[in-house]
DNA sequence: GGCAATTAAATTGCGCACAATTTAATTGCC
DNA sequence: GGCAATTAAATTGTGCGCAATTTAATTGCC
C-alpha cells in the first residue's frame, strides 16, 4: 500500500482549488460577510439579518414566502432568524387576517429607524474594497447572470 | 407614530438589495453550492469537505492551520469537520512527532482514490453554468483580487 | 357540504462559520 | 533549568442554510 505523503499523479488542472469559480465564490463572498462584521455588530444585526432588513426597508408587509423568493432562502432559515429580529423589536410577525396560512412581516418604527444608521454602511464597504463603484456595479451583474444560471435560468 | 406598511421614503440607491455586490455574492455562492449537491451527494461529500478534499489532492500531509491558511477558515470549522471525514475513511488525523501542538491530514488511500471520481464534477458544474470556460476563468480572477482586498490585501 | 390535494410556516436535525475560551506543547529569555 | 509568552488545535456557544417532516389553513373537485 502506498502511504506517500504526495499524490500519485499531481491534480488536473480542472481540479485545482485556485482554478475554482465556485471556491473564488465561496472565500469571498465570506471575505465580505467578516468585512460587514463589525459594521453590521454596532447596529446589532448578523449578515443574513441584514439583508432581511434590506428587502423590508425596500418593501414592507411582505410574507416569509415572498422574503424567502427575494433573498432565495426558505422558511427553514428564515423563521428562527425572523424571530430573533422581532426579539430585537425591529419587526412584528402577524398572521395574515385573509389566509392564516401566511405571516406578515412589518417592520416596527424602531425597525424603520434603523436604516438611517444602517445608511453609511455599503459607503463603507466600498471603500474597503479598493474597487471602483463601475467595476463592483459590472462584477454584481456578472454575478446575478450567473447566479441565474446556477439555478436553472 | 406612523405605523403605515410602506417606509417614509423608497431606500436610496446604495441600500438597495440589487445594487449590492455583497448579496449578488452571497446568492450567486449559496446558488453554486446548490449546483454541488447532488454531484457531491454521490460522492458523500458536502461542499467544505470537498474543498478540503481538493486541497489535500494538491497537497498531502498538511497540518489543520496550513489547511486552513488555503480555505480562509480556523480550526473551529475545520476540526470537527475532519473528524468527520477521518471517520468517513477519507485521511488520517495524527499528532506531529516533531511538534505535538501540530495535527498533520493525510490522505488514506480511498481519500486518494476519490479523486479519480471528483475529476468529473467541475466539467459537470461548468456545463451547467450556461458561462464559457474563459469567462468563468475571468471572473474567478476578480473574485480572488477582491477578495484579496477584502481581507486587507 | 365533504374531503383530498395543495400551500404556507414551523419544526427537526445536521453541518458548517466563527468568536471566544481552553488545553497542551513549544519557544524564548533569564 | 525555570517560567512566562507564544503557538496549535480543540472546545463551546450562537446563528445560519437546507433537507425532510409536520402542522394547519385554503383550494378544488365531486
Amino acid at each position: 500500500m502506498d502511504t506517500n505523503a504526495q499524490p500519485d499523479t499531481p491534480s488536473p488542472a480542472l481540479l485545482r482549488l485556485d482554478n475554482q469559480v465556485c471556491f473564488a465564490l465561496y472565500s469571498a463572498s465570506l471575505a465580505m460577510t467578516k468585512l460587514y462584521k463589525p459594521l453590521l455588530d454596532e447596529i446589532g444585526l448578523t449578515y443574513p439579518q441584514y439583508l432581511v432588513m434590506l428587502v423590508l426597508w425596500e418593501q414592507d408587509g411582505l410574507t416569509v414566502s415572498a422574503l424567502g423568493e427575494r433573498l432565495f432562502l426558505d422558511s427553514g432559515t428564515l423563521t428562527p432568524l425572523l424571530k430573533r429580529l422581532e426579539g430585537a423589536g425591529l419587526l412584528s410577525r402577524l398572521r395574515d387576517v385573509q389566509d392564516e396560512r401566511r405571516v406578515r412581516i412589518t417592520l416596527t418604527p424602531a425597525g424603520r429607524a434603523l436604516r438611517d444608521t444602517a445608511e453609511r454602511i455599503p459607503a463603507c464597504v466600498l471603500q474597503q474594497s479598493q474597487c471602483s463603484l463601475p467595476e463592483l456595479l459590472a462584477l454584481t451583474e456578472q454575478l446575478k447572470t450567473l447566479r441565474g444560471h446556477l439555478s436553472g435560468g
